[in-house]
DNA sequence: CCTATTATACTCATTTGGAGAATAATAGGC
DNA sequence: GCCTATTATTCTCCAAATGAGTATAATAGG
């Protein structure tokens, strides 16, 4: 097929091996508990759930759904492509082949009797613990991140250089005057890695370097995790993807604590109500719930019939974008 | 790596084997020519720019840069991923071995001098003739199509079935009094190929069977396509993307032009500009244009700064996203 | 019965977005 | 040179969407 579309290639020696690859499935699986956003993680959660694609696997996305089950017990619900990466170096190890990586996000509720797999759910903010805007901007970025960006901005000779570092993370972190914006997760990520404040960027042992900043994980795991976070605070102002992570039935403020979880910071609460009830996507049950101190609330369904209704029309949230 | 946290993991005999993958990269390569859209084809334009990827490639992208250049003689600026495959079905001869597509979306101008290879640029209404519509509704539409998928909607025995499809259809072809949603490109293509009304869907040569709707490709080529123009679609709204198709210098109304071309649809003069300009993304460049018949137009460049300002920031473009 | 607490419903001002009218500056025909 | 067709550019208006704050309702607990 692609021969006889390509005159001008030039038939190597070694084609056939020089071909090879093998891919890995990587998965970034998502609940949000009790407030918390948590990641489900193996090892000494350190790894998220990944394993060879292999010929037995009908397709990618069933080959990730049978090594997470294999690996932590749990069946997938919704999931939805990452990224592929194929970095020559991302494994140190292997000079004669390749290994893609394709990563896939998850959404489900953190539950179900999981026999006895290795495995953790994590809060993400264990990771990246100055994504957590909830409570205020948290301590560790003036303290700690700030100072660190800005030296490594100075330590460039080149002014045009020092100038583009710090624009950069200015951009990023919301400073200067600037807003903080929750969907730039992964390039906050990115930034902290080139700026060499977290442990991946170094060489060597993770374990002998401790972190900077969160907690690390192995191979690019945590970057991984970074993009479908990104993902995902990016979807759910546009798509009904909340839904996936609540239970059966929920009262608004639950929802508007999975959003606030998700999204790292908190939105207006009457804005959220209107927002959500002008859309059409829940349905009360019929049923309050009168144990969170104060006015029994009313418990809401999520409308399945919108997910037919609107294959991609969307939620929208109050979280400006931008 | 994963072994060592996959306790649960059963090694197969020929686990070594059924790693065993290979890669292929295929470009979507756009750019736009006097107000028309262009796909960047090989063989007979039935193709895209595609090859293996192999040890020699740095990464994905500059292996994918690599084959496009040499299968067209042009040279990339700037690429993103779209997604990756790999149905066990996707190609038919190859039992023991499986193809990864991983697909990327590439914005260039037609121009370069290109040598002798063997490429044409295509509008990409020739493979979707349905998805134009900037002169009103194509008559391919309720002549054929909407026809054609309402006997397939109708020619299911469960009406749960019936139901299910015929809104699918009306969702996403705008029918019913909904309105036309030009991101839906991929799902539209999806519809018309569950429906068998383009030629790939059918089994046996795609050039013995005629195609009903629009010109045909290899292999699952035109479905990457939409993806590319559905990405594409999307895009223009919320990122200054649309530059890398324009030339150094143009009139605000070539720039409407262009988005007009990609989206498939008219937009409001007056409002264009006023989103345009207030978001500082141009800047006028002193010339003015005077052959168009009319009062002379201002001439702008691009910003290049805005990159820097805002790695991610937006275009705003008044096509509303529904 | 009073108070704290959460739920829910309104109000108001500002911003955005769609649509059309009005004015400006050319070329070309006469 | 004047009139007309054509495109460019600027404004105005209105309706919808959004951000932010206030008022009222329904509980539990002392």
């Amino acid at each position: 097929m692609h021969d006889k579309t390509t005159p001008a290639k030039k038939p190597t020696a070694r084609s056939k091996r020089s071909r090879a690859v093998s891919a890995d499935l990587i998965a970034v699986v998502i609940a949000v508990t009790n407030g918390g956003p948590r990641v489900l993680t193996i090892g000494q959660a350190d790894a998220l759930p990944s394993g060879p694609f292999e010929l037995g696997h009908r397709s990618l996305q069933s080959g990730l759904r049978a090594w997470v089950e294999r690996q932590t017990g749990h069946s997938l619900g919704y999931i939805e492509q990452l990224y592929t990466f194929a970095d020559r170096d991302r494994i140190g190890d292997e000079p004669v082949q390749r290994v893609i990586s394709i990563s896939y996000l998850g959404l489900t509720r953190e539950e179900q009797a999981d026999g006895q797999t290795m495995h953790s759910w994590r809060s993400w903010y264990d990771y990246f613990p100055w994504e957590d805007h909830r409570a205020g901007v948290p301590a560790i970025l003036p303290d700690i991140l700030v100072p660190r960006l800005r030296a490594w901005a100075d330590e460039a000779s080149d002014p045009d250089i020092r100038h583009h570092r710090w624009q950069r993370a200015a951009i990023a972190f919301g400073l200067d005057g600037r807003v903080w914006n929750e969907e730039l997760a992964l390039q906050r990520y990115e930034l902290l890695y080139e700026a060499e404040l977290v442990a991946e960027a170094k060489p060597g042992n993770i374990a002998s370097a401790p972190s900077i900043a969160g907690l690390a994980m192995i191979a690019d795991h945590r970057r991984i995790l970074a993009t479908g976070i990104a993902r995902l605070r990016t979807k759910i102002k546009y798509r009904p993807v909340v839904f996936e992570l609540m239970p059966p039935t929920f009262t608004l403020l639950q929802l508007q604590r999975t959003v606030e979880a998700l999204a790292g910071r908190l939105v207006h609460k009457p804005n959220f109500r209107r927002l959500i009830e002008e859309q059409d996507l829940i349905e009360e049950t019929g049923e309050t719930m009168s144990d969170t101190g104060g006015r029994p609330a009313k418990r809401f369904r999520f409308r399945q019939a919108v997910l037919a209704e609107r294959t991609v029309a969307g939620t929208k949230l109050p979280l400006s974008r931008v």
